[in-house]
DNA sequence: CCCCAGGTGAAAC
DNA sequence: GTTTCACATGGG
């Protein structure tokens, strides 16, 4: 489901990918995918970029995850899929996703239903909310649409600032850390810069680079010295590949 | 019973 | 400024 719309995706035998529309508007069906997949932005360039030709952790995690790229999901989205994230595995975040876009959500076509805009969430109670079987985290949501209610366009403005500045602003919304705001960044505004430091990066880091005394924020600057403009991209290689494991 | 999961925020050193 | 702790829920 990407906006209100419903594909199906296949790989396909050339290393690309098939799609065709399943439910809704035809218009701007190709564009809209297109743009989730960044597909104007060459990773296998980008990747080439990367520090791997001295770096053979991250040179085995390129080798290992081919065809890898960053999709660029809709702010809106992103945030709220982040939101569910801390102290759950990824299989219990889309859980959650899911029980949300059901019952607050948008129904599409067949059971398919869009994930809630920020402007549905606006009706359910917190409790309402952690009927979801989302826990604590139903504050953060109840205070983040209150928050973006109070302030319109927050979320259309962030494209416009410089990724620091994005960040800062992103963490002012309740429930939103270092890590949150990093991951809309991300995945959401296409910061490939951004480099999110979950429980298994942290990991990988002090164990495959031997960073074991670094502190959080020490990590960030060693990440984005060592890996550079293209960070997150190495981030989601190291990501793949230490969960493989 | 234990431990861990794409962390955050407040309180206590 | 850094460290510690609670926070809901589910599964191994």
């Amino acid at each position: 489901v990407h906006r209100s719309r419903v594909y199906r995706l296949s790989p396909s035998p050339d290393g690309r990918v098939d799609w065709k529309l399943v439910y809704g508007d035809a218009r701007r069906a190709k564009s809209d995918l297109e743009n989730l997949f960044a597909t104007e932005t060459d990773f296998k360039g980008v990747a080439d970029a990367l520090p791997w030709r001295s770096d053979p952790v991250l040179a085995h995690a390129i080798k290992t995850c081919p065809g890898l790229r960053i999709l660029r999901q809709p702010v809106e989205q992103t945030l709220l899929s982040f939101l569910l994230s801390p102290l759950k595995r990824i299989d219990q975040i889309r859980a959650g996703l899911l029980e949300l876009s059901r019952r607050f959500g948008t129904p599409i076509q067949n059971g398919f239903f869009a994930p809630p805009s920020w402007t549905d969430l606006r009706q359910p109670t917190e409790s309402d909310l952690r009927s979801c079987g989302i826990g604590y985290r139903a504050r953060g949501i109840r205070l983040t649409a209150e928050f973006l209610e109070r302030s319109p366009g927050f979320l259309d403005r962030l494209s416009s600032l410089a990724t620091e500045e994005a960040r800062r602003e992103l963490i002012r919304l309740p429930g939103v850390g270092r890590k949150i705001a990093d991951c809309v960044l991300l995945f959401g505004l296409g910061r490939l810069e951004a480099f999110p430091i979950d429980t298994w990066i942290s990991r990988e880091l002090r164990e495959s680079y031997r960073l074991e005394g670094f502190s959080e924020e020490q990590l960030h600057r060693f990440a984005a010295g060592h890996f550079g403009e293209a960070a997150g991209l190495a981030q989601q290689y190291l990501f793949a590949s230490a969960r493989r494991r």
